[in-house]
DNA sequence: ATGTTAATGGGTCTGAAGTTCCGTTAAGAT
DNA sequence: ATCTTAACGGAACTTCAGACCCATTAACAT
């Protein structure tokens, strides 16, 4: 059977490929935390994840086509979101995990590196965007409980708020530099519920 | 008279040396646009700019010195602020600038690089991070006369106003891809004035 | 169990990124 | 106007990311 066109690791995705790519994936987020995105090497990433360097182009071919692989699988490990009752205490516990994962020494470098990453390709940029909606939607239960609670008004855009919460801890991480604590993450779980609550995210 | 120690450019900063910095940086600005941050080449910036590599490689060393010396130019150079009386008008108007600026073929993929290279560098972070609380202190100014005007409680953070309205602008360029329009704009500075009137930006 | 061939991996090669050397040009001090 | 030397620029050199070749290994169909 030929199959011409097809991607390298899609006839016979089982064992071996399957081992590699796990490896190559893990060896390719330290590489990222450790040097950062500009440095990253894929040689490098060959020798972390013991695997022939030859593999490693032939599949992924270049950082950011390597990226956006991680990002898909990232995009797969889900994290369950908490639903405690209360929109506010919902949201802030959505913050502070974003504030958690953010400040992390490992998950912060990673997420600062991938999205330069997708400001460089737009097929990882694709991957990224991916990324986010599947987050986001696993968070949106929360805003739409709260609106049949009557918390919120009717029509608010659950995708919205949980993106308002988000947006300003990721622009002190990658733009302002203002730090990234707990108050942060307080403030902008309260300012997402309060223009929640004014009507401002009724589509 | 000798200047050990002292980076190129320093002791002689006029004539030939201001010339070549203002075409290097033209020219990388250009390469940044056309190709990319992870494409960034020095060489190729020099030839851009009509200037021998050597230079570039000795004066800025890296791309990413590069970027930060570029960030440090584009701080200079100022856009004024509206002042049209009310918060909301004055919030519009600088959402609508971001959203142009980051829809603009050109900017908007400048920022995208330069926000790029600032995660893969710590003096390109620092270089951004005074190039927005630059930006910031330049429109603080319309939330500190809302707070006079009693628009705003007293006691209201400017800067964290200003900052929640481009947060969410930036959010979608780079995590969440959501269309830039001009919807986004009033969408954010709507919100950013509603959490702003609920007292969330009281510090 | 066996065969076919997808996928891996070591070795080699090449073009270009980045460094060094040294002669030339011009900024700024006198 | 003249001098000192900071800064520039061409060219040769080094290094290494990334492409290519081909022998080896092991997935999956039978």
């Amino acid at each position: 059977m030929d199959v011409e066109g097809a991607e390298p690791g899609m006839v016979r995705p089982g064992g071996r490929t399957a081992r590699v790519r796990e490896s190559v994936l893990r060896a390719a987020g330290d590489a990222l935390v450790e040097q950062g995105f500009d440095r990253l090497d894929l040689a490098d990433v060959a020798r972390r994840a013991e695997v022939g360097k030859t593999t490693v182009y032939r599949r992924w071919s270049s950082t950011t086509g390597l990226v956006a692989d991680l990002l898909t699988d990232m995009a797969e490990q889900s994290v369950p979101r908490t639903d405690t009752g209360s929109l506010d205490e919902d949201l802030r516990a959505n913050a502070r995990l974003v504030v958690r994962t953010l400040t992390d020494p490992r998950q912060g470098a990673l997420f600062a590196a991938v999205i330069a990453a997708a400001t460089c390709d737009p097929r990882t940029a694709e991957a990224l965007h991916r990324f986010y909606a599947v987050r986001i939607a696993e968070w949106s239960g929360c805003v739409d409980a709260a609106v049949e609670r009557g918390e919120l008004p009717a029509g608010t855009d659950a995708g919205e708020v949980i993106r308002a919460v988000s947006a300003p801890l990721y622009y002190r991480l990658l733009a302002s530099g203002d730090p990234l604590d707990e108050a942060a993450a307080d403030r902008a779980a309260e300012a997402a519920a309060a223009a929640a609550r004014a009507g401002v995210y009724v589509s």
